[in-house]
DNA sequence: ACACCCGGGACTGCCCGTTCTT
DNA sequence: AAGAACGGGCAGTCCCGGGTGT
């Protein structure tokens, strides 16, 4: 053990999260940050390559789940089955980890201002083209992976910003489902209607 | 009349594009892009709010048609419809703006520094919302609105990609119109197949 | 006039020359000598490139009229003619300038903080070369040109250390004479002493 | 023995030349130059004091030799005497070490940036110092024993820049020689002409 | 709308210290 | 002795904003 308390990187990003919460985005400083975790600003860029990146260390949790199911869906399913089944195992992920309170406090921070929002956009959108390049792999059509990849992401961004509102009771595996029914019925196919789970025939 | 050279505007995102074609994006300072264009690091500021900016004044050009497609289509029409409809406008206006050559030289920078990619998924991101909020308004339930939104937008950032992309010659109406089908395709919709335009029926 | 005391570039030297005195160079930091001159650190940065430059701004003062004397010389004069024209023009410059007792104080800054020395060496190395090439567009051989200027700036340099030492009085012109005698008489010239003003021919 | 592999010195001089030709000086990072050493940063800092020391370990080699050459010089011997054997050891010394090639390479970096050159400075005016503080052991006049040490390390240089210079292929002791010549030519001393080895007297 | 001067925060790099390990 | 891991502290650069005068 060295001369300092443990757990920097935590006491950071609690510090930070509620620095941002209390004074907003912009009023507050790094110095401010560190000040409160009781470090120095040198040892917050150590651990976090800018300002914004301490709400979004470790957001990949999901990412190795949400690729896994699709590498390795069942040998011949088509495109969409296996976007199903890698948003079942990102949701199982997701909620596996942090409590939904956080992700409520920390979702509230990231909606309410930009610069956090390119982030968050910018790691979705890499995601989305990760499981494009998955698809790809799995002999999907170069353009309709992407759009998959994208489709995808869109899906569980929605179930999650559901998940994370005020009041919002269901779980994020019921959310997701909604949302992709919506999909279907947004592109009018027949035999399922929204507000159903899939794979639910009706009557 | 005063006693500079007026289009400073014009010559700063020239020389924007420039600069961070040649050396990137982080080894521009703004000093240097504001040298080339013969003013001061504080105009720069004046005209475009950061750095990212410069290379995104004006592109709101076609979220007024589009929106307004959405806006103003036939009432009574599903959301999908809709959706085509504001992809078209979008289409049409794009076309008549810059020409493809300046396109892909801006794409290519944006595309290779994920600070201006994440400004332009914000400034996408910022459109998703817009559209899905005029569906809402047009009837269509919330989520599935939402997620037409990013429906529209996720074909429309594919048939754009496809039209940057060097060596593609056909235009962003028929691109457009093979990415939407590759999403009914995706979805498994019966009666359209991919690769096909839409409305054309095989044999 | 704008919001701020005038005269910032004055301060911040004087605020250097104080704190380097008292504290010593490495313990003293450039927060400090900005905030006693009453502007932020990053004004220091605007007028000084680092913080040893601060105590060697505006020292080139000397070096215009040392290179004017050589490219100006009488045609035809041999080298060290024209060096000695070039000594005689830099001292006349520099009791033009600041007072003795400021470059005393100085003088005994950088003399004991080599990071200052290194800077110094540079700049009396940048003259030297520059006078070598002053001397080869007199005519002067490359090599002897060379070593023309490193002897030009060594007399000098000797000459001011003397001029700045402790309880010295004699003027900064008769100590370059006397330095530059030492040379000869270094390399046994006939005919001129130490100790004597070159010209002055003994009995 | 270690667990490492040894020679971390060699592998990280060898590393930053690369580095440094191949980027330059301030592009090169110490985290770069470990990296590609295989050590950790924190241990180029146990060998290195800084990062420009890197390109200078063990350049004392001939500060020994050049000092021993005047301290046991001959008896009554003339200064110019005593910094001719000096010269003439410092060079033995020289080229008894590293290849002309390494050197070569080493000094296009040394030239090319600033920060290096005011170390070099810095080492050869402590030279200069030293064989100022030898002479006036010997007996010589401190003043012209000062500018005697200023003089052979000039000769020094001079003949040193020649010799590293591309194409050049004169040994060390003769360059050092003609610089010598160059010097006494330069005063005008009768009897020895610039170009001539010295002790060679014209037909 | 441009010039100039200055403030202030984000971020990087150099360099040093300690502690534990081998 | 040599190295890994972690943190402190300062120099220095850049982005961005405010103010004032022309």
């Amino acid at each position: 053990m060295g001369r300092w308390e443990p757990g920097a990187p935590q006491r950071l990003q609690r510090a930070a999260l509620e620095l941002f919460t209390e004074q907003g985005f912009d009023a507050t400083t790094v110095a401010g940050i560190a000040e409160r975790a009781g470090v120095t600003e040198r040892t917050f860029f150590r651990h976090y390559a800018d300002k914004r990146e301490v709400l979004f260390a470790g957001e990949d949790e999901f990412r190795e789940p949400f690729l896994r199911a699709v590498t390795e869906g069942p040998a011949g399913a088509p495109a969409l089955d296996l976007v199903r089944g890698a948003l079942a195992a990102a949701c199982a992920a997701f909620e596996a980890g942090r409590s939904r309170d956080h992700a409520r406090a920390r979702q509230r921070v990231v909606d309410a201002h930009p610069p956090l929002r390119e982030r968050e956009l910018l790691k979705l959108a890499g995601l989305a083209a990760a499981v494009g390049d998955a698809l790809v792999a799995r002999g999907v059509p170069p353009l309709r992976a992407r759009l998959g990849g994208e489709l995808a992401v869109s899906v569980f961004a929605a179930a999650f910003a559901l998940w994370t509102a005020p009041g919002e009771e269901r779980d994020l595996v019921r959310l997701q489902a909604e949302a992709m029914a919506e999909v279907l019925a947004l592109v009018d196919r027949p035999g399922e209607l929204p507000g159903q789970v899939p794979g639910q025939v009706p009557g």
